[in-house]
DNA sequence: AATTACATTACTGTCAACAGTTTTGAGAAA
DNA sequence: TTTCTCAAAACTGTTGACAGTAATGTAATT
């Protein structure tokens, strides 16, 4: 995951204990639907700490996962057409600049750690799946490495924060067009050969048609 | 500002009541150096409220504005070299991506004022400021109205939330270089140039050139 | 039976107080 | 005078309680 700079491990909120992440994780269990309102309360019991904590950390998700509104609490945002659509062009943005930096900064480790990446991704294209890269999670290990090999901790910051933390939460509940993973590994390999070369132009247009790929992607998956 | 689509009127964190503007403002206010701890009491004595809701709103601003570390209480974040560029790096990428939008999105009305605001700025480059474009603010009027014009609100938020918060505040220490606004009027020309003229691929390669440029001055200003 | 008015309930926003940790500062030793 | 020790002070993290507001359910009326 490359070693330069400090990377403040990024992940929405790093501040005291766990708690964020256990939140997270009983937020999107499904135990409360999309629009639902969520009750601190209930969620204080449920972790066993006391409202102030809750309120904190729900103040931190604050218009990525959670929508606030006066006196009535807060509700799980919904991930519609619209929204998942506009994260992509965001990801598209970013993540093309990312591509453009890595091949202007990233370390040979960053290169080794790609290629397997890629072998990874093969083999579970080619059925022995042996482990490792599960759809989704592998793919994001793949762009994170990316925008790690970057070397812009800002960057990695905003794409954390806000872009990858919900399209996880949207997986959740939806799944992938078929081939999808076979045409996702060569539009991978062009960018990876990319960075290898170091060309910063042309790794930045092949991380944009790949993501305008997946967009196409989700976006059909979502009519299903 | 465009009045398409919704605009969660965006600015970090709109919740309960107007204390997040008031805190900044007492932060940025210079009260505080740029690493010297913040210390919540005190926080809390100034603005007439108790620790709570300052301790949310500090949450809100972490990982932004302020930089918290487990019973040591936040600071602000200084504003280096590096940082400002990962800035510039981010908002080149997401504004890019604006303009590329508004060129298919705006409407007349988001065109005839970035004309009213071409020559706002015209007239303050020519002496007679007589009112409104302040450089700086002025600018930022410029480019949050493209933003607008794009539709897409995640966009806007981040580049809100993330961007042009940091960056005003860092404006209030620093100066411009002294030709800049001149040669800044003729590249927003180039950029609205290419959004009357419907082309998304230019409109995004003026924005990105516009920026660029940007960034070097603003790197330029830090040395002085 | 359907509808409106009202009292009860539940929940958010805020506060003051407590426990644990870090920093500060005074006093003793070198 | 300088350095080390240790107790006092300050501050963060968390809790439970209180005030005000929105939602809920019951009872009376049409």
């Amino acid at each position: 995951m490359s070693e330069g700079k400090r990377d403040t491990d990024s992940a929405t909120g790093q501040s005291p204990d766990g708690l964020l992440p256990r939140l997270l994780e009983t937020i999107s269990s499904g135990h409360f639907a999309p629009g639902q309102r969520i009750s601190e309360s209930e969620l204080a019991r449920q972790l066993g700490v006391s409202r102030g904590p809750i309120r904190e950390a729900l103040g931190r998700l604050e218009g990525r996962v959670v929508e606030r509104r006066p006196n009535l609490g807060v509700r799980l945002i919904e991930m519609d057409r619209e929204k998942l659509e506009e994260l992509f062009r965001v990801r598209e943005a970013l993540e093309g600049m990312a591509a453009r930096l890595a091949a202007e900064n990233s370390t040979n480790t960053d290169l080794q750690r790609l290629t397997g990446l890629l072998e990874q991704h093969e083999r579970v294209i080619q059925g022995d799946a042996q482990g490792g890269y599960l759809q989704g999670i592998g793919d994001e290990d793949f762009h994170v490495s990316i925008v790690s090999a970057s070397g812009c901790g800002t960057l990695k910051r905003i794409l954390m924060d806000e872009v990858y933390f919900q399209l996880r939460l949207h997986r959740r509940r939806s799944g992938t067009q078929p081939g999808r993973a076979r045409a996702a590994l060569s539009e991978h390999r062009a960018i990876v050969d990319a960075l290898y070369a170091r060309n910063p132009e042309r790794a930045e247009i092949a991380m944009r048609e790949h993501l305008r790929s997946a967009r196409f992607s989700a976006l059909g998956a979502l009519e299903e």
